[in-house]
DNA sequence: TTAACTGACATTATTATAGTATCAGTTATA
DNA sequence: TATAACTGATACTATAATAATGTCAGTTAA
């Protein structure tokens, strides 16, 4: 069982890349090679977070992508939301007959719980606290 | 994305009936017909719920399934294990090389914590309680 | 004017999930 | 003792989600 795939996982390395070089552009060839992450699949991703605008591009020779938030503003649900919609857990699992007490099912409340509860931590996660991690690699034990 | 796949909502189902009825044999046709389920589906459902004990069964004409345990002691990430493996939310996202400091790794801490958050809560979602909840519909406002 | 780029979109491959089919063996019962 | 109603086991097919590739038109700097 998944709860991120892979063009969530790529778009958070480029955008990991795009903010360590906060003031470039840098170009999708550029951006697979130093992630070696498949390049036309990373291009169908970064057309995704231009959508968002948590990039913008330029085109033409010396174009390329460039970020357009605050490393610290941009949170892993922000980029989960974009490729996988919302973070549903499930659809409601039992139908109208069955569940009769729709309004009081305890399985129904349970996973909207805990449902919450991951939307709340991940947005805890932003880009810009994951570089700081990457970029601070040694800590003394 | 889902969390929980349509094996685990058939199985669940297919528990509830059981806890139902817990001295008697069903077989696997009346819960299907019962619960809406396709027949040889279910019928591969309810032999992994057999690998684990939750029922057993007994064979030949007038056989069938009965739940082996107290509904309460059943819940349902003993199920999602059966069927999905694991609640793991993600593999490690970046390899070696991009994330130096794996130990002190903001995102995979995050994710674990999130992981074991997940796995307590549905632990406390216990058969018993659904079948609680499914044959007492009616609370006042 | 051409090499290095993006935009847009069509196509294919791979894997996970969902569902079906078949047949051998068991058991109650008529 | 024949047979109808069952499970056990496993092979198979279908469908959908995810992952990845390919192509071509248009843009821009050098
Ligand atoms: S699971 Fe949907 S109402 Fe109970
Ligand atoms: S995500 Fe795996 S070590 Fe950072």
């Amino acid at each position: 069982m998944k709860l991120l795939t892979k063009h969530t996982d790529y778009a958070i390395r480029a955008l990991l890349e795009l903010a360590g070089s906060k003031d470039e552009f840098l170009s999708a060839q550029q951006i697979a090679k130093r992630q070696r992450v498949p390049y036309q699949f990373l291009r169908q991703i970064l057309q995704g977070l231009i959508k968002d605008k948590l990039v913008i591009s330029k085109e033409g020779r010396g174009g390329g992508f460039r970020i357009n938030k605050h490393p610290y503003l941009i949170s892993i649900v922000d980029v989960i939301v974009i490729f996988q919609g919302n973070i549903q857990l499930s659809d409601c699992m039992f139908r109208k007959k069955l569940c009769i007490n729709r309004a009081n099912c305890v399985l129904r409340k349970q996973i909207n719980r805990v449902e919450k509860l991951v939307n709340k931590e991940f947005k805890g996660i932003t880009i810009g606290c994951l570089l700081r991690d990457l970029e601070k690699p040694k800590r003394r034990g």
